[in-house]
DNA sequence: GTTTCGGCTGGAAGCGCTTCCAGTGGCTCA
DNA sequence: TGAGCCACTGGAAGCGCTTCCAGCCGAAAC
């Protein structure tokens, strides 16, 4: 397998050593305790703050998080729970979003945030022995869905934790959520405001709460304008689901003439498919997603769809968390923000 | 912001503190120091070993991360270095492959991946901030485009590191790769040997090795062939950037009968640029690809490609780190691993 | 001039683990 | 029977940091 193994002899140096608090102290004139107080900001004359910070420098401390965390007690770092494989995590731009305002708002708060994914081949233990390594302060959960074995690991965790999305059961774990079911409401009331009385609505897996919430919320829709809802197909909340559950859509109920989609994603696969059979998309069938990703503006027709806050969901779970870590206590919850319905081409 | 804060007051307990060490020797009935070694495979009697096994297990024991790094002087961490940002990565179906192989790696090793992206408002220091905060032992970078600050950044550090992809100047790291001007050179043999006489290169990023190289065996394959190279357009390595170009170049090279396209992306976004000029692939133009990602079965045509070995490239890549925290010494390096022309239907 | 106070300080005791070192006891071997 | 080994053990000394606790000093209060 290996073509070439030519091999230049190690030239990467060992590590030097680094300077340690003692000697920063003896290198500034004050005692170690005084170095300590004066870096992390506690009592200290301003001579010695200033002595230890020139002291810091000129020896390029850079304090043992290990020995930090040892006598705090604390971590310094919180992970960031994505129970989905690699492959999966890395197409879908709910995740990105989430994983790098978290990431920042992490960094600023002075927190070592740590992704953890799930290992296909042995999915629970990676991550229960992940957390029960002690090495973490907290974690933001993400991307859950309904599994007992998960959910009771996070909670013999024994670890603050945050969700970001209702977590399915009442675990009563902190969360924040945008307005799910809201949201598909306005999208459904939308499509009944333009006529459209043979309303579908193509879900993602009924084991995530926001499934759950876009349902009901396109029920909620026709219950309240009187008139009957659709079918609501279940797949995944990805294009290849919408392509799939279209074409199943176009085969059984003919008599369609609107769909909801949970996901932009889902929308485009839809269209993908109407288009594919030579339905007009919104002349005969018109289509809102969910999301309001880059995919809405990058399909042909452009999609009206429901927009969430992503990254203010993100940072909302972030400073959840970050507060708690600060203070022991838990800031309100569960936060839920709103959503917007934009108005575009193809409904 | 905000639309909903009902505030069930706060049902999280707090974390209930952990056994030590010292409680799992003392129910063990031995003394602290022969748990440790029971635990970590020291010399230890088998009946000490089973004691402590159990009293492990029945005080739900474990070790304290950062107990244990401050003791053994390292982390048992190491950093898998990104230097994009955020919304780039989570899209590319190679880092999605290399982050899950190294996690993989890493996690059967015993050892904590993290991985660290750069911050879009301040690219180097959160870099330089994590690097230097000694919290990890070594690192994988990849995906790295030259860049001076950075590159320093890595070396000054000094902590053990590989790359995946040859870095681009040389600068003495580690590093595994695969053939790619050797993959390049045959793409090029095929479209040549089925009397493709005007072939154009799309091309990523010249900042990085990859597309350097594969330029190089594009040329390699025209000057054995003594045929003259058609242009090689530079622009980055994904479809958007493969769409665009190949507009340009059906605008300025209309004689150009076949692409050689650094990447299945790029390769993707030629294809739909092409047809909707009106061209047939692969009858007015071939088109040949570079990586085999799912995309390759995906557009239609199927794309004829060079498949690279990217789990394994990882694989290799985390074996050397791996090796070398174990041994102090480097194996054999550079790994180049071979690649693979898969003909299909583009070319 | 003495007491009181408050701001700073250094010493020392950990945090939970690893590992060196000097045993201890049971064996084998002469 | 005693010397010599060997396998195993516990004590103790750290790893680099934080933080409690006296104690010191000068200034304010009496």
């Amino acid at each position: 397998m290996i073509l070439s193994v030519a091999s230049p002899a190690s030239a990467v140096p060992p590590p030097p050593r680094r300077a340690t608090l003692d000697e920063v102290a003896r290198s500034a004139g004050v005692s170690r305790s005084t170095a300590s107080r004066a870096l992390s900001g506690g009592v200290a004359s301003a001579a010695a703050v200033d002595a230890v910070r020139r002291a810091t420098e000129r020896l390029g401390f850079v304090p043992n998080r290990a020995a930090r965390g040892l006598a705090r007690q604390r971590t310094d770092a919180i992970a960031l729970v994505i129970p989905e494989t690699p492959s999966f995590i890395f197409y879908d731009p709910f995740l990105a979003i989430v994983t790098s305002t978290v990431s920042a708002a992490c960094w600023k708060a002075g927190l070592q945030p740590m992704m953890v994914l799930m290992d296909p081949d042995d999915p629970v233990h990676t991550i229960e022995r992940f957390l029960h390594l002690g090495n973490v302060d907290g974690m933001i959960v993400t991307s859950f869905h309904h599994n007992r074995p998960v959910e009771d690991l996070l909670k013999t965790a024994s670890l603050p934790a945050v969700f970001i999305g209702r977590p399915p059961s009442g675990s009563g774990f902190p969360y924040v959520d945008v307005a799910n079911r809201a949201g598909a409401r306005s999208a459904t009331e939308h499509l009944l405001g333009r006529g459209r009385r043979h309303i579908a609505c193509l879900s993602g897996s009924f084991d995530m709460a926001a499934a759950v919430d876009r349902r009901d919320g396109f029920w909620d829709a026709h219950r309240s304008a009187g008139v009957e809802p659709g079918p609501c197909l279940e797949g995944a909340f990805t294009a290849r689901s919408g392509l799939i559950l279209a074409r199943r859509l176009l085969a059984e109920h003919p008599e369609t003439d609107a769909i909801f989609a949970q996901s932009d994603a889902l929308a485009a696969g839809a269209i993908q498919a109407l288009t594919a059979a030579g339905r007009l998309v919104p002349d005969d069938l018109a289509v809102v997603g969910f999301d309001d990703f880059s995919t809405a503006t990058e399909v042909f027709p452009n999609l009206t769809t429901v927009a969430q806050p992503v990254t203010e969901l993100a940072q909302a779970a972030a400073d959840l968390m970050i507060g708690h870590l600060e203070t022991g206590q838990w800031g309100d919850w569960p936060q839920i923000l709103p959503t917007e319905l934009v108005v575009r081409q193809s409904a």
